[in-house]
DNA sequence: GTTATAAATGAACGCCATTCATTTACTGGT
DNA sequence: ACCAGTAAATGAATGGCGTTCATTTATAAC
């Protein structure tokens, strides 16, 4: 028979509340946990109740560490805006620069577009890396010799480009099937047919691509 | 003492189940309450239950005509698309027309930046009207000498900037102040400190014409 | 007339974010 | 060495939400 002392358990044996040795969460873990849950279940499956079990934790003891699900959304958006690749302004010629950042920085939240309406609202006083990446992006237009009472409008355009463009990302391919009211419609329709098929490029790479040299273009001849 | 017959009450007396003489309820009339509610209320408070009780309907009646929350969300976005104004295509040369259209597209979703993430992402053959807009704005851009196989990519390019920019109109005054980081983000806090203050005009609309007419002569350039 | 159906009711469900009283272990002061 | 205060956990409870479903009934169709 069995022996009376219990087997370790894949389940924990459950904690007695009270404060413990070391915390066991912070705004870190937290993160992390959120990040691992978003590429497993998706938003969908990003839920208080189940952060909070992939830590193990009650979904209470969450708030001892964030104020609400909105602040979580925060954490995570700061964590993502480190990632976008600043790294060449001041290495690369101001074009390339942008190019790359506006590039990455769209692939990043195109896999977490419920972000977006978080990022473009959000002060940015409450988001240390995000405003890190918005110093790095301005002193490349600054020493690029962009006039200065123009960064900001140039940046804030780039980035409506970039939400708008990482939602893009995400629609399905038939979006623009009319299915039945296709006779309705014959300009956009033959359009639509004609959209040419780049080898190995998708269509909102395509479109993106078209947007941002447009862009640049058009701003880069604002530079002194 | 009142006659014992009821005074006519404003509230109704409760309605008994079954088929009424005619329907109450159809998918114009719950847009049409989805929109009022919507401008008294906010999006916050467009919920199934309180949209039913401003049309006097219990809320499981909304649900034999519209299959869901989302099914709503998505009749007020057609609607709205009905508003955008797409009559310079074929009165005005064409980049006044991407202009006004461009502008008046941000102007009605800036108000309305919860459908951005449905609309960005709907197939177009479940909302008519929106086909209808993009119908026009194709013809548009087909008359000007576009080549055909690059209108759809420059359509996705300008929406993708429109709703980015409808995001940014709602962000609030201060988004740029760092705070008490502000030190350490120089670059950052002159460029925002010499945001020209043009006057009668918003900064929000500064960035959008900015990027809107460097679209407009990037693409511009494209025509035949 | 009978039958079928469209369109309403209201009760119930499950999920979700959040709050709160409570417990407990660590920390700093005397 | 004690004591008080506090940080960090528990788990039960709350209220709101979208949605489902059995039921009812006036009208339309045969």
């Amino acid at each position: 028979m069995p022996a009376p002392t219990p087997a370790p358990s894949a389940v924990p044996a459950r904690r007695r509340a009270g404060r413990p040795t070391a915390a066991i969460l912070d705004q870190d873990g937290i993160t992390t946990a959120a990040l691992e849950l978003i590429s497993s279940k998706g938003y969908e499956g990003l839920t208080m109740a189940a952060l909070a079990r992939s830590l193990g934790v009650a979904p209470s003891a969450l708030y001892n560490h964030v104020a609400s699900k909105d602040d979580v959304l925060i954490l995570l958006m700061d964590h993502l805006a480190a990632m976008v690749d600043v790294s060449a302004f001041g290495t690369e010629p101001w074009d390339e620069a942008v190019r790359r950042w506006a590039w990455s920085y769209r692939d990043v939240f195109s896999e977490h577009t419920p972000l977006i309406p978080i990022i473009a609202v959000l002060p940015v006083a409450n988001a240390p890396k995000t405003l890190a990446m918005y110093e790095s992006v301005t002193a490349g237009f600054r020493d690029a010799g962009f006039p200065e009472d123009r960064i900001i409008s140039a940046i804030v355009a780039l980035e409506a480009f970039v939400f708008g463009a990482a939602y893009d990302v995400t629609a399905p391919e038939d979006i623009f099937d009319a299915g039945s009211l296709a006779e309705q419609v014959p300009n956009f329709t033959a359009a639509v047919e004609r959209l040419a098929l780049e080898r190995h490029k998708r269509p909102t790479d395509v479109a993106f691509r078209l947007g941002l040299e447009a862009l640049i273009t058009g701003f880069g001849a604002l530079r002194g």
